[in-house]
DNA sequence: AAAAAAG
């Protein structure tokens, strides 16, 4: 199947004849790579005379600021000025520009699945769903304007009250997709009405506080993320909510719970300290999210989510609504996590490996004693290339060990790049402030470990560089994925060294999957290193499908379509031509576009720095 | 052998 749109020739005009176009892999016609593999690299020169040779991008075209007229993409033969006027309107308040584009045909044949019983249908809006007028109002006033396709799917599942295992690229919109459910379905609640659970004991001994709904998450910083959200989402509308994790004082946090609280955000460790000294209870739990979920049921954390889950006065699955969320999920943990599900929907959106089309993935080769030379020298690459749009652009520096985030943190300060390190080794005020200093663009560079991998939200991380490879796949997917959210474009680099080559044959398929580049050294080692058994999994598979495929609760619906079970992106695709089904148990809909992206607009970008930097300029439209 | 999560 074809994702590269050609698009009509009559669309297309240069904005900048002159000045040569770096056009990502993954929006260039197919066939069309001869060459390019060595295109991609960091000398600013070098890149521009290659790009040169290369022939001119079929870029979308700006629109506004008088630069002509605007594409709407190869889908929409006759295009729909209506729709872009419309949500023009929008995106003007939101952005004080009327530079909006589109980047649709980056987003063709997205898969969708489902498969589950009684498969609640999409919805096309937000207005549609019976969320209630409050949270309604919250919607709008966060600037989300239409739901991304893991919202537009996942919340009337979630809303119909059925467990969910879901499955969504990095930064399109998770969190609201289990929020909005929950947020709601408090307001629906009697008890809401009808009094308090717990807390507000007016003196005395203090309270049991009885969440209704609880959230938790891996890290610290994304549960504050998450509890920032939530507010934000239950604004004016009565819904208390909390957050409790370690690292801080545990006195105010139980405080708020004191006051009452509906749902509760939560690391684990906290909350098992909580309920241990009885200030706590699940027992009147009917909502409870996994964020990252592959990571709360692996190796380090499956014990004690299995104890928050099962071993306290949690309701058992079936009497409450369980919701697991992440942008990978392996196999086995699907196994292990199904022990939470009851009649569970799996819903994957995206493509297989998951992480997003708009990230351009680089490999280089370099030896482990020439890191740190490489890093600068592409730092200053960076640097020397920066355009008036890139000034706040982030760049996030993956590297394995806490020590070693120290002394890359300083090594890079000494050498002129003002850095700062962020892992589990600083204590928890020092780590927040080393975000914030990120986030706000004091600090532009950001030297972390896996802490800072999942979830985490920086809308301006422009680059991010894995310094150190991580061990398996699924971390590389969700590390590239601080970048390229909402709708933005980005840039991934590895420092692929000798030590890594048994990830080569997963990462060749990852990148393949996502019409990346893949050099053909690397290629080579991931045919040679056939990495049997070392990796996860090893096959093209990623953990986007339901592992019960195949089991007698759904076989059926490969058969169905005669389509092989294993590769789950062209049975998407091949099912285009069926009609839609709502009421079987499968379901694929290749016409959604992924994110939330309305509008993505690259102008005459000639590097893939300028692609992820914003040369011209990216715009999302109802996002943040 | 590493990171994360309680104190």
């Amino acid at each position: 199947m074809t994702r590269n749109g050609v698009f009509p020739e009559s669309t297309w005009k240069p904005t900048r004849p002159t000045r040569p176009r770096y056009l990502p892999p993954h929006l260039r016609p197919q066939n069309d790579n001869a060459g390019f593999l060595d295109n991609v690299t960091l000398t600013p020169e070098l890149t521009r005379s290659r790009f040169n040779s290369h022939q001119p991008a079929r870029s979308t075209r700006g629109r506004g600021r008088g630069r002509g007229p605007r594409f709407a993409g190869h889908r929409n033969p006759n295009w729909e000025d209506e729709k872009f006027d419309e949500l023009e309107v929008i995106d003007d308040a939101l952005e004080g520009t009327n530079e909006t584009n589109n980047n649709l045909e980056a987003y063709e044949d997205i898969p969708v699945q489902a498969s589950g019983d009684n498969i609640p249908p999409p919805v096309a809006t937000f207005a549609e769903i019976g969320l209630g007028d409050g949270l309604k109002k919250n919607i709008r006033r966060c600037n989300y304007v239409k739901p991304t396709p893991i919202q537009r799917y996942a919340i009337p599942i979630a809303v119909a009250g059925r467990d969910l295992m879901a499955c969504a690229q990095t930064g399109s919109g998770k969190t609201a997709a289990f929020c909005f459910p929950i947020i709601s379905g408090v307001l629906k609640d009697p008890s809401l009405v009808s009094g308090r659970r717990g807390g507000g004991s007016g003196g005395g001994s203090a309270a049991v506080a009885c969440p209704l709904a609880l959230i938790l998450a891996p890290t610290r910083e994304l549960s504050c993320q998450i509890f920032e959200e939530a507010k934000k989402f239950a604004d004016m509308t009565g819904v208390k909510i909390s957050v409790a994790y370690g690292g801080t004082p545990i006195y105010q946090q139980l405080r708020s719970l004191e006051k009452g609280v509906d749902i509760l955000v939560a690391t684990p460790g906290r909350l098992v300290d909580m309920i241990e000294r009885a200030r706590v209870s699940l027992g009147m739990l009917k909502y409870l999210a996994l964020d990252e979920a592959d990571r709360m049921l692996d190796m380090g954390f499956e014990p004690q989510i299995r104890k928050i889950v099962e071993q306290m006065d949690m309701p058992p699955p079936g009497t409450r609504q369980t919701m697991l969320f992440s942008a990978t999920f392996p196999d086995d943990i699907q196994r292990l996590a199904s022990d939470f599900l009851s009649d569970y929907i799996f819903l994957a959106v995206g493509r297989v490996g998951s992480s997003t089309d708009l990230i351009v993935q680089r490999v280089e080769l370099v030896q482990e004693m020439d890191k740190r030379s490489h890093l600068l020298d592409l730092l200053r690459s960076q640097r020397s290339n920066a355009t008036p749009h890139s000034k706040h652009a982030l760049t996030l520096v993956f590297v394995e060990t806490k020590r070693g985030a120290n002394e890359l943190e300083h090594w890079l300060s000494r050498n002129g790049f003002p850095a700062i390190a962020m892992h589990g080794d600083k204590v928890q005020m020092e780590r927040e402030q080393a975000l914030r200093s990120f986030k706000s663009g004091a600090t532009p560079i950001l030297v972390a470990t896996d802490v800072a991998s999942r979830g985490l939200d920086v809308p301006h991380v422009a680059h991010v560089i894995n310094f150190d490879m991580p061990k398996n796949i699924d971390d590389y997917v969700h590390r590239i994925g601080r970048t390229g959210r909402a709708g933005r474009c980005g840039l991934a680099t590895a420092f692929f060294s000798d030590k890594n080559m048994p990830l080569a044959k997963s990462l060749t398929e990852l990148m393949k999957e996502s019409n990346q580049e893949v050099p053909s050294w690397l290629v080579q080692h991931a045919e040679n290193h056939s990495a049997g058994g070392w990796v996860r999994h090893g096959g093209p598979d990623f953990g986007g499908y339901d592992f019960r495929k195949g089991t007698a609760s759904s076989s059926n619906y490969n058969d169905n379509y005669g389509v092989p079970a294993i590769d789950g992106y062209h049975a998407a695709a091949s099912v285009n031509a069926q009609p839609f089904l709502s009421s079987g148990n499968f379901y694929s809909d290749p016409s959604v576009k992924t994110g939330n992206v309305d509008y993505l607009y690259t102008d005459a970008a000639a590097t893939p720095y300028e692609y992820a930097y914003g040369y011209g300029s990216v715009i999302a439209s109802g996002w943040d």
